[in-house]
DNA sequence: TAGATTGTTAATCGATTAACAATC
DNA sequence: TAGATTGTTAATCGATTAACAATC
């Protein structure tokens, strides 16, 4: 099976995979079943051996799964070695928050300019990379080709910027705001992270679960 | 069918048909059919009728689906009018970006404490509610009676945290750790965030994406 | 070899889509 | 009434689980 082949609800499960398997790593681990791995991750055993399937037989049969090697391929698989050139518009709290997980060894991508409107905040050092006025964005990216985008500002005015920023080479975003990227611009690569959407998500499991624990 | 009866894919789309209609509904929209709701919202016709069939017909044959109706009763199945009593543990960047959203009118939540191990920055307020040191809130809870917990802070020691928080009466967990609090006490409403899952997702589908553009 | 555990196919389950009768 | 569009059932699709032969 491809790689290309792989499905995004395994897609999904692989970063869990992921860190789990560096705790069991770091505890010096160095063998697992998918029975173990299944108790421990609150999955089923078919679902792992399945999963870890869909990219190459890893396993072993009668011995399990090797700890650091599985690691090591999903990290690889993930691309967590890569050093994606991304921009942050937005240097509020979470502008800051979320910069720090970019800026993370492993992470896959690599902070290379950070951008707000306010002036006041100009010139201040964030994980190393200086923030600029909006204004300087498009030369910016002329002369450093940065092609990954994280939107850590409100959603107005963001036609213009996601406008703006496909046609200055970004070719994926990292999508905190509530504007629909993927809509605007179908052959971009979102991951949008919805705050709002998992609050009122889980306002209603709150409140549903209050009603039964009443029956 | 019963409100219970929701499943869970469905509920994960009721934020966004929420946000959606609001938006219609600000723009003076009063009626819209699911094949128009469908095309703006890059979903099928038949999905949307079947997701708001599930709680209770709210459409007019001939004529389609009243905007702020369905909005109104969007709103009123996520609770988003009732006042959770919530407390924030971790006053960092993303416990502020955080406490913004849930301080938010119409969140479902009301943030009533806040609490940080940093005793530089007790006494500072944040969103009207002060930050106190994080050992006053074994009693501010025995006192105020919070149900839900926002954790924003790091993964070590959040096995002691949980432990707490769950014997002193919160039910639900909104989650940005990596700590996963559903398989230590199964028994609470957890709904994560798990940004560098995100992130790391964002890593898989962009390297994918290069991949499949040079072919 | 015997026991353990994978890899992989088949069966099941659930979610999405298609179709159309009901009805405004 | 005729046209539009829902509500709802049936068909399809995909994801999860079960089963077991392969094999370490």
């Amino acid at each position: 099976m491809e790689k290309n082949d792989i499905s995004i609800s395994v897609i999904k499960r692989l970063p869990r995979y992921y860190r789990f398997l560096e705790t069991l790593k770091t505890n010096g681990i160095v063998r697992i079943s998918s029975k173990e791995l299944a108790e421990r991750m609150g999955l089923t055993a078919s679902q792992i051996r399945h999963d870890f399937n869909c990219f190459g037989g890893f396993g072993q049969q009668g011995y399990g799964y090797n700890v650091p090697e599985l690691h090591a391929k999903i990290g690889e698989i993930l691309c967590i070695n890569n050093q994606v050139k991304t921009v942050l518009i937005g240097a509020g709290n979470l502008g800051k928050a979320v910069s720090s997980k970019i800026s993370t060894r492993d992470s896959g991508f690599k902070l290379i300019g950070i951008f707000d409107k306010n002036e006041a905040i100009s010139g201040k050092i964030i994980h190393g990379v200086p923030v600029r006025h909006i204004d300087y964005l498009e030369n910016f990216c002329i002369d450093n080709s940065p092609t990954c985008a994280v939107i850590c500002i409100p959603s107005n005015d963001m036609k213009e910027l996601t406008d703006l920023l496909c046609r200055l080479g970004i070719t994926s975003f990292w999508n905190f705001s509530n504007y629909d990227i993927a809509m605007a611009h179908p052959e971009m690569l979102v991951e949008n992270v919805h705050l709002t959407d998992s609050l009122m998500t889980l306002s209603y499991l709150t409140n549903e679960y209050k009603e039964n624990s009443i029956d």
